[in-house]
DNA sequence: GCCCGATTATAAGGCTTCCTGAGTAACCTG
DNA sequence: CAGGTTACTCAGGAAGCCTTATAATCGGGC
């Protein structure tokens, strides 16, 4: 590994965070092996229904920064493994709703405990103040915005 | 965009961050036009070169994190497109050297240039403490250390 | 000097995750 | 009801990685 030798962009960082605090989680949601048959991306779409069950495709493609079509295909996998069901809606009849089954409800707690738990150990890891820096940092690169909590002027 | 939701997890934050921070590097490499036939995994590639040139196969493959056979592929992309080109290691007949070219040579320079100005979009954007504070957090995130510049005598 | 396991690279094929394009059914507005 | 929009599905493909298998070479032990 060679970290001595220059010093690694921001960029490298955030991947290799990324991955690191990725498969920590994954692997806390399958560490029961009742979710074997699960695979990363899957948690795109169960995320969504964790925090807001009935949604339909289209919603949730967005939600997760997906095409519809991808979305569709995540979907049908985990219907087909039982985690989730889609129901006509009953106001719409071009839509569905998707559901989490009781599996998939089982499923979601653990990925939260497990995301939790995560949180739990960054926060750990770094000291409070750290952890929210972090955060803070991230969504401020995210939106590209100088988010302004108490410095402003720095900018040419 | 549901912002506003339900916090994202630190997970979520450093992916979409990430990709946020790679596509405005790789923006800025392709905005010549010059190197149109790039793709962001072709950076993979690149990157090990731009630091130390004629580098085996075998060992871009570890540095990067990927296999020998991935890396290979994006070998032979990069050389098709003439930005680097395999030689005979003449120390050992198994191994090839993996060189840039001309080409590869004034790509990797835009590369590294790119990349500088977006930490140095970073910094400001965040202000130099706070970048610094960021790179630190995610290099303890990585080697799940809590690497503790001040506080050092905690372990039993 | 020769054999055998380890190393270097390549070939072949597969899987995952995402995409674009095109189609059908249902909705909504005038 | 006509015409455009929206929700979903089907078909096909590309990127990026993987595993397995093969061939050449190396290097240590006998």
């Amino acid at each position: 590994m060679p970290d001595s030798f220059s010093p690694l962009p921001t960029n490298a960082l955030l991947r290799t965070a990324y991955n690191a605090v990725s498969a920590r989680i994954f692997g806390g949601v399958k560490a029961g092996r009742d979710f074997d048959d699960l695979r990363p991306a899957h948690g795109n779409a169960m995320e969504q229904l964790e925090l807001e069950d009935g949604l339909r495709l289209t919603e949730m493609a967005a939600r997760a920064g997906i095409t519809v079509q991808s979305m569709g295909e995540l979907v049908d996998d985990l219907e087909a493994k039982g985690y989730l069901q889609r129901r006509p809606d009953p106001t719409d009849r071009r839509a569905k709703r998707i559901h989490l089954t009781k599996r998939g409800r089982k499923n979601a707690r653990t990925a939260k405990q497990a995301t939790a738990a995560v949180e739990d150990h960054l926060a750990e890891l770094l000291g409070q103040q750290h952890y929210q820096q972090l955060r803070r940092s991230l969504q401020q690169i995210i939106t590209g915005d100088a988010r302004d909590d108490d410095q402003r002027d720095t900018a040419a």
